[in-house]
DNA sequence: TCGATTGTCGGGGAACTGTCAAGAACAATT
DNA sequence: AATTGTTCTTGACAGTTCCCCGACAATCGA
């Protein structure tokens, strides 16, 4: 939610003013006043999002933005000044994902900001879940469920499960499932998982071993496998 | 739309107008008659719209303003004296969302307050309030609150809790949380928090740790979780 | 049956979190 | 400029959780 932002904005006044309701927002604020800067400070910085007024001495923002979508997928937020749909869909052709038309207020800027920011941050943590049978793996909030029933991992554990249920019934070699670990320590951790996810942990239907080979996630409800 | 305002107006008889109008309109009203009073009030209640004269006694409504703005992002309306354009421009820069030359008509200004409130009634429907359990984080207003206690959180405490708020169930890095400092900083202000937000602090229910990756903000009364 | 592989357990030690207190940084006030 | 007060950070220590290893038992495949 606080972000690391810059704003360029060749007006000192105004973007003083941004960059002091941005901060009382929690952000992190870079402020410069013309192009050149803005694209140096972007490329030294790399902020999570950066303001850009259209109208800038030197290297306009329409430019700015342009070259910043070439090298990098950091969000943008483009002032234009005026309504022309001009300056509005080529900003949005550039590669913008929002503009504010001036004259507007800091507090809807930085409503923008925040709804942008949200956006992104929603994405790259994508909700992934993972269903073998009625067991469950959800990678984002991290929890296992059997039945209805939430049962509590060890990252170690957790690995291990999010690895074999992402690929079930395929095999995986003690090596795959735990990178540099001697290989007894894998079934260490598979024992403590049997005990979690299974209903008779001597006799497992769903954390099966492979003789020889490794370990493997299957559906016990599955007659297929 | 009734809400919580704040009247800040040295002239008695003025001020007792203004609140009898806004009060007539369905709104709490609090009138205060200098600037120290009402910056106590403010932080003391904080109301959803501040209205503040320019001209007071002690703090002037400038300075008032300027000092409301580094703490929270409530509304300000001010009203000045001359018609000159020192004032206008430099409290609009301060960060004022609005405001009235004297003379004005009451009427006038339980008008511009509607207009203010019905704009922030807008935003607010973007999700700035956040809810986990009876958890509430108002974004717009800086403000927590707890079943229907509020509690005062300092700038690292609450951009940490607005980010679990954010989305609850998810788990968050430290580094995420707060991205420069070192991560046992983190450690220390979600100590502080589970001190405000949980009713036993050495077992927490809402701010929970999960072991090798950081934190996670739960609803305590949501059995799946 | 025999050798290889896997299941199981317990403990040492590493890694992590909780907690506190002191100092640094910062802002507001005099 | 000095002060007061608040907030942030850091380091230390304690307590907890977890990982990994070694040992032995059980099981598998030929």
């Amino acid at each position: 939610m606080c972000a690391h932002l810059l704003v360029a904005e060749d007006n000192r006044g105004q973007a003083d003013l941004l960059g002091r309701y941005l901060r009382a927002e929690g952000h992190r604020v870079t402020v410069v006043h013309d192009g050149r800067q803005a694209l140096a400070e972007a490329r030294r910085q790399r902020p999570d999002l950066v303001v850009l007024d259209v109208m800038m001495p030197g290297l306009d923002g329409l430019n700015v933005c342009r070259i910043l979508r070439r090298e990098s997928s950091v969000l943008v937020l483009m002032l234009t000044a005026r309504s022309g749909e001009e300056d509005l869909l080529l900003g949005l052709d550039l590669g913008a994902d929002d503009y504010l038309t001036k004259p507007y207020s800091p507090r809807e800027l930085v409503a923008r900001v925040r709804t942008l920011l949200r956006r992104v941050d929603r994405v790259r943590t994508d909700d992934t879940v993972l269903h073998v049978g009625d067991l469950t793996v959800d990678l984002t909030r991290r929890t296992v469920t059997v039945g209805d029933k939430r049962i509590g991992c060890t990252p170690a554990e957790f690995a291990i499960l999010a690895t074999l249920a992402g690929q079930p019934d395929r095999v995986f070699a003690r090596k795959q499932l735990d990178r540099d670990a001697a290989d007894r320590a894998v079934d260490t951790h598979v024992l403590n998982l049997r005990r979690k996810i299974e209903a008779d942990p001597r006799h497992p239907r769903r954390l099966l071993s492979v003789y020889g080979l490794g370990y493997k996630l299957t559906d016990p409800g599955d007659e297929s496998s």
